[in-house]
DNA sequence: GTACGTGCAAATATTTTGCAGCAGT
DNA sequence: ACTGCTGCAAAATATTTGCACGTAC
């Protein structure tokens, strides 16, 4: 064989989703990532930012999140971490808590479901929302 | 005042939505929602589905999850619990772990984040799905 | 009787996909 | 050169909404 069928290759597109998504913190939807790519590449398509979200995924090289909405945000961060949600302006930040490895085990072994990772989210209103809730 | 501006009324609609939701641990999405209720109320509208779910989610007595997918899902749970995803067939199941409460005010206090409550959901392989890897 | 709820259908919003040509390796 | 990737546009999926009529309270 010549080459690997299932390689993956490194166009410029896919190079520079993948640099604007670990530039932010924002937790971006694939439409803000399609408007700040476009100023780099302006002729992508929405359809190639959600076919490259989509490989980036798979490879493990970032995370989608799906949390409180319909519609799907990203995080360039490939080590796991929990994220909070604020429910009044739906802002998602990271959370930096040592992650429990040993729940995953626990779980495995009381339920019979193996455990491959967990997700926590925490929600409440963001220290700006808090804010502005006082203010009235 | 003769009634509160913002009262609920129970309709046929409303109520066997709920039951519906209450009878099943699926974890069902909105659609599989109409399916079942509208062998009860035949003439009902997906509309009203979606409509009566905001309501009952926004009254407290169902939950919305989105968890590793496009579309929502519904529980008829009201308390909090955790749940578990199977990344190859989609199912969602409930795991019985008891809720930690502190973990709420750590955040809150370390963060800054003022914390209403949390979720966790463990990733993986369920039962099922787990015994069809083997087999092959 | 009032105003919230409903059925219907059209509109939105988000994501996916077929296809012919382009480009990374 | 081979095959994965792209732009484009249309399709598919999921959810929301305007409106005239219905019904719970």
């Amino acid at each position: 064989m010549t080459s690997n069928p299932r390689s993956h290759r490194m166009t410029k597109q896919r190079r520079v989703i993948l640099d604007v998504l670990r530039d932010t913190d924002s937790h971006p939807t694939a439409d803000w990532l399609y408007e700040q790519v476009r100023r780099i590449v302006p002729r992508i398509s929405l359809g190639t930012v959600y076919r490259n979200l989509r490989v980036l995924k798979e490879k493990g090289d970032i995370q989608e999140l799906n949390y409180g909405s319909t519609y799907s945000r990203f995080d360039g961060k490939t080590e796991n971490h929990y994220h909070f949600v604020c429910l009044e302006c739906a802002r998602i930040g990271d959370v930096l808590l040592p992650l429990s490895e040993d729940i995953d085990k626990k779980v495995t072994d009381s339920l019979g479901w193996q455990v491959d990772f967990h997700r926590l989210e925490f929600y409440g209103s963001c220290p700006d929302c808090t804010a502005k809730e006082k203010a009235q």
